[in-house]
DNA sequence: ACCCAGGAGACTG
DNA sequence: CAGTCTCATGGG
């Protein structure tokens, strides 16, 4: 779904039936975009570079003064070095709430590079393939068609039954419109966003905190359940083991409504 | 061979 | 509500 070359990030785009690929780089005070295989239709084009803007501000968080988070981090032991080594860095989004919620799920309680695997199988079993230079891309799959299948078509991915009942539940959920992005912004707050998720079967405390850091972007969104997040505080303090949830708890006052960068810059440690 | 992984749900007391 | 068991596969 990604390609990284030469510091550049390569990624597909549809708008309707339109696609074309986003080549983002490093641009004097911000980014750079250009896109590739573009449709002849003019209007098209048009239709496609507006919606390409508006996903990469949302994709990098572009809209987000930093500046409270490197303040709080500037006298926190943990965060120090990670904070110096990553400046500038922002917490990538995934802005399709389908997509946030099957990445959830897929990466529940398996080891990153299988999870890493199991959505490689799912997107170029059920995605769509966008060729730019030579490079295939690939759209995430539609709910729609994710919906539509059984337990037995997802098999040949090899990931728990479970997970192909709470994909194919989740695909229905968005197809019929039960669960949103609109509904999730309109709970209005952190808490009652998570209730709605986990609502869903599939979806615990950890993949709603996780949808809500990566799609909704509530920056105090906090997957503290997560076992990267807990290797990354063991690494980052020298620990023997790993930290106790009420050791987390306390360290995480000092992070009050940042917790979801904090996160997002501790996993960056492991990389 | 062994442990555990960016958990969640069902079950039990 | 808090603990325990089960799911199931693959990476290290």
């Amino acid at each position: 779904m990604y390609r990284i070359e030469e510091g550049f990030v390569y990624k597909a785009i549809a708008r309707g039936d339109d696609t074309a690929v986003m080549k983002v780089g490093p641009a004097a005070g911000g980014l750079s975009l250009e896109l590739l295989e573009m449709p002849k239709n003019a209007a098209a084009c048009d239709g496609l570079m507006a919606a390409a803007v508006a996903y990469v501000r949302e994709w990098f968080d572009l809209d987000r003064d930093l500046s409270p988070f490197y303040e709080l981090a500037s006298g926190d032991r943990l965060l120090q070095e990670p904070v110096r080594q990553f400046n500038g860095l922002r917490l990538m989004g995934i802005p399709d709430l389908f997509e946030a919620l099957c990445w959830g799920i897929i990466g529940q309680q398996i080891n990153l590079a299988f999870a890493y695997t199991l959505k490689r199988r799912l997107i170029e079993s059920y995605g769509m393939p966008v060729e730019a230079e030579g490079v295939t891309y690939w759209l995430f799959p539609k709910p729609e068609l994710i919906a539509s299948l059984s337990v037995s078509d997802l098999e040949p991915l090899r990931m728990t039954v479970k997970k192909c009942e709470y994909l194919i539940g989740a695909a229905e959920a968005i197809v019929s419109g039960a669960m949103s992005k609109e509904r999730l912004n309109a709970a209005g707050s952190l808490k009652e966003a998570e209730k709605l998720l986990t609502g869903m079967r599939g979806i615990g405390p950890w993949t709603a905190h996780y949808a809500i850091m990566r799609c909704l972007r509530l920056p105090d969104a906090f997957p503290i359940d997560d076992v990267g997040l807990h290797n990354a505080v063991k690494l980052q303090l020298g620990m023997d083991r790993k930290p106790t949830k009420p050791e987390l708890i306390a360290m995480s006052e000092g992070w009050r409504g940042w917790e979801a960068y904090v996160t997002f810059y501790l996993w960056r440690l492991l990389y």
